[in-house]
DNA sequence: TTAAATAGTGCATTATAATGCTCCTTGTAT
DNA sequence: ATACAAGGAGCATTATAATGCACTATTTAA
């Protein structure tokens, strides 16, 4: 999953729960800053700011073998 | 997934793959001091850093919904 | 429309990730 | 046992993530 979907999964999941930015930073233990830049695109999150934050959304990270597959 | 399960599954699949951290530090543009400081459990790799590595390995990140139900 | 709420950004500071170098430790093969 | 390969760690430096504050932009409700 690149950058751009995890972001968007994030957000969209926050906004499922209609919790604000400042909620979720306040929830989570990151910072408000961070977490507006980790939204809007820019900014590259350390894997313990990422999960806390999918923590408090009720998400989490995992890792799996990629469809090597794709011929196309 | 935990932390120590993410590094688990990176350090499993580079086994099984047959490739060493320097090689793998090498193909993935990561310094080798970063991926032994991740390997070995030391360290908070940026969001970047993981998916450099994922991707030599042929793996990717994902987020998802946990299983809330979890009664124990 | 406009006032309030929410999201995005510039700037500066602090904390720390990323890195290379060197050396130590551990495992492995001869 | 000993030489070699691979992984781990200390130290110092550089790059940048995390943060707060103040301000702007955008969206939303009255």
């Amino acid at each position: 999953m690149r950058f751009v979907e995890l972001i968007k999964q994030i957000k969209e999941r926050r906004a499922a729960l209609q919790v604000t930015q400042e909620t979720l930073a306040e929830l989570s233990g990151v910072g408000l800053r961070t977490l507006k830049q980790f939204e809007s695109g820019k900014g590259n999150p350390t894997l313990l700011t990422l999960q806390k934050i999918a923590d408090v959304l009720g998400m989490e990270l995992s890792l799996s073998l990629k469809n090597l597959q794709k011929i196309k």
